[in-house]
DNA sequence: CTTACTCTGTTCGTTATCGCACATAATAAG
DNA sequence: CTTATTATGTGCGATAACGAACAGAGTAAG
């Protein structure tokens, strides 16, 4: 049971834009239906939102905190799986019906996240029919990104591997500023830290990032996708494709 | 379009044992209601169902056949992103709502599957709801199998990998016997033909299987499991979690 | 039977990444 | 200010997988 701290629960009534995308794209309707519901809640570096195996009860929405989703071997490695933010939700499991995965949830980014019982949100799939669609089409988004995770594992350097991570991250975020150390980078990408150290190292001597102990400030983004591998366009495409969030297809 | 020979049509309304999983799973109402709609078709192998970004008319339940989902990158290089057989069905992107996808579905081994148009299962859902469960289900067994796909490009060898994907393999299929190249494996797992050989070569002395000129028997599926990383009990024990294709639970 | 082709086996140099050890630098704690 | 801690940099040798080249063996086609 994570021990987020609760911030702020009935402001959230009010109305106000929830800064996440996926409740953005909901019609206002929906909106004005669940929002009564939710708690906006602090979403603290480290935290484990939900464990391997164990069984969910919320749903998270982040508005400028960022989740990944990450597989813990038996020896301890790691590697992620997928990452979520303002774009999306963690809890997928209790829509799919599973309840629970044989993943971690962990805050990679600190921030907040509005927080909701998911049978609530499942309750509400038989009233609004474009809140399952909607739901559904986010599941295959992930599904996109999942599969693009197993084929740069397989096929790309770390090097381009780290580019895809950091953009994937920078679009979940307000600026160009991470604050993340290289250890925990290489965690999420399941290398060793030296081999982050040197990734980094030879993006900075192309004057593409800048950073010191925890801190990484993209500088040139343009180049940033140019030396990264294909992985993160595609994700990128299919999910602007799957996800109506622009306001024009509200 | 896929091609596949239409071997027996209306044989299928006789309502005989499917020979699918998924579809034996459910309940005789809704199988009642769905298979004057199937066809059993031919399955070749290399076919391919559907294609990057095409979009979908039909699902495929497969009886015989495995089906492969894999990813082809710009340079041409494959991997394969999950495996689907008698467990499961071919075409959650329609179930899902996007109607296409970013990968490729090839036949890896021939034999027959049922196909059902795609809008004529979706427009059961709103009448049987054990119908979407289910396939919500299912689809959370295929994200696992991606999970773990991604966890194990990442983390283990070439021998372990060619273990588990034995073993995901020989679960779909009825005897112990695959018809497989090395050069189709390789192309599967995204590594080198070399690769699969010198593996294939080492399970070979290890007295855990026979083959030539593709074909591969497994002589010693306990060995085979032991010799395999922890991926395949990991997919294999969340896939019977999710889907009650066990009698008992009908 | 002969030829062509496909599948498998093997070698060899190259490369990316690893595992380990340790040095240096920046921040935090006392 | 000093000391501990954490983050980053660097330099090994070891290893797994790669790319390429080629040999042999089994099968199919003529």
């Amino acid at each position: 049971m994570p021990n987020s701290q609760l911030i702020k629960c009935s402001v959230a009534t009010n109305h106000h834009p929830s800064q996440n995308f996926f409740l953005d794209a909901l019609s206002d309707e929906i909106q004005q239906r669940l929002f009564p519901y939710m708690e906006l809640v602090s979403m603290p570096l480290g935290e484990i939102l939900y464990e391997s195996g164990e069984v969910m009860r919320y749903v998270y929405f982040p508005t400028d905190c960022i989740v990944s989703l990450l597989y813990v071997l038996e020896n301890g490695a790691q590697a992620e799986i997928a990452v979520v933010g303002h774009d999306g939700l963690i809890g997928m499991s209790l829509v799919l019906g599973g309840e629970s995965t044989t993943s971690r949830a962990v805050v990679q980014s600190a921030g907040y996240a509005y927080r909701l019982l998911g049978q609530r949100l499942i309750s509400e799939f038989s009233r609004h029919g474009q809140l399952l669609h909607l739901t559904l089409r986010y599941s295959q988004a992930l599904i996109t990104q999942m599969a693009q995770t197993a084929v740069c594992n397989r096929h790309h350097s770390i090097d381009q591997q780290l580019c895809r991570w950091l953009l994937l991250s920078l679009d979940r975020l307000k600026d160009n500023h991470l604050v993340m150390t290289q250890e925990l980078i290489a965690n999420m990408l399941g290398v060793r830290r030296e081999g982050v150290t040197e990734a980094a190292g030879r993006l900075h001597r192309e004057g593409v990032i800048d950073y010191s102990r925890g801190h990484i400030f993209v500088t040139n983004r343009p180049k940033l996708e140019q030396l990264c591998c294909e992985c993160y366009a595609v994700v990128k495409a299919e999910t602007d494709r799957l996800l109506p969030y622009h306001p024009s297809k509200k």
